[in-house]
DNA sequence: CCCGGAACCTGAAGGC
DNA sequence: TGCCTTCAGGTTCCGG
């Protein structure tokens, strides 16, 4: 599913064939998928208009028009956007075609994505926590996240308000990195463990991205490949495997329910 | 404000 | 074989 790294690899490998080119129209196949404005002013608006700019906003990956306007794409649990192909892939919701001849697929199996024409992005970026892999994320922020959250510490990662663009996949393996059971209340951790989550946050994310994202389900980078993240997930999606560590088999349990999966002997709780 | 659960969706996989 | 249930999980909305 489309995590940070899998934004960040979908914005990095559309880069060169979007900016500069001008978008000559839209096509939606599924018309809710766009939230915002309506179908009639969304084509008025965007037609004829260059993209200047494509960057990453937590799990949003943002198109600056020349307008002024953005086009804001967020892929949810099973979008894609996939580079021209001679036939629609399957599933397909939406297409952006450029003046280049390239054509951009929205393909999405479980219709949960999203796509918003907005002259202010701040009103969607503004409501996201930190953006991890900055330098002004650190570890005192990261102190101040968890302060007083009673919730389990698995939920508190998966906040985008407290921090951005960490999702079900990254935020076990930062745990397990980390050593920090799942369920811990997010206040409860020492300032050691904090430093080490941390860290294995930054770490974990950064390294997805070098192996261009995970492809456990319906994840293809632009060009139809596929990351290669989840051949080093140390517990995600691991359930019944030997630790890498400790050779206990890594066990799933729903927390908030999200399939987290974790190692009961290097990460122990208090149940 | 904080927390937890349901809803949104559909296809794949597993049970009987 | 075929039907039924469960699982997958990002975000938003709602109730306590």
């Amino acid at each position: 599913m489309p995590e940070l790294p899998e934004v960040e690899t979908i914005k990095n490998e559309l880069a060169t064939h979007v900016i500069g080119h001008i978008i000559t129209g839209v096509t939606l196949f599924w018309d809710r998928m766009l939230r915002q404005p309506s179908p009639k002013q969304f084509y008025h608006c965007i037609s004829g208009k260059k993209i200047t700019e494509l960057t990453r906003r937590g799990k949003y990956l943002i198109f600056r028009l020349d307008s002024g306007n953005s086009l804001v794409i967020h892929l949810k649990m099973s979008g894609s956007l996939i580079l021209d192909t001679d036939m629609p892939p399957e599933y397909t919701r939406a297409v952006i075609h450029l003046d280049n001849g390239v054509n951009i697929f929205f393909c999405d199996p479980r219709k949960f994505g999203r796509i918003s024409l907005v002259t202010d992005v701040g009103n969607i970026t503004e409501k996201l926590g930190p953006e991890p892999l900055e330098a002004n994320f650190t570890v005192e922020m990261l102190a101040e996240k968890l302060e007083k959250r009673k919730a389990p510490l698995k939920a508190v990662l998966l906040n985008q308000a407290l921090i951005a663009g960490i999702g079900n996949m990254y935020a076990d393996e930062a745990l397990f990195a980390a050593r920090i059971n799942p369920l811990r209340p997010a206040y409860s951790l020492s300032q050691d463990e904090i430093k080490h989550l941390h860290y294995a946050i930054r770490k974990v994310l950064k390294d997805a991205i070098k192996s261009k994202g995970a492809s456990v389900s319906t994840y293809f980078r632009p060009g139809g490949e596929m990351g290669s993240a989840h051949s080093h997930f140390k517990v995600a999606h691991q359930k019944g495997k030997l630790c890498s560590i400790c050779s206990n088999p890594i066990e799933r349990i729903p927390i908030r329910q999200r399939g987290s999966y974790y190692c009961p002997v290097c990460q122990p709780g208090k149940d």
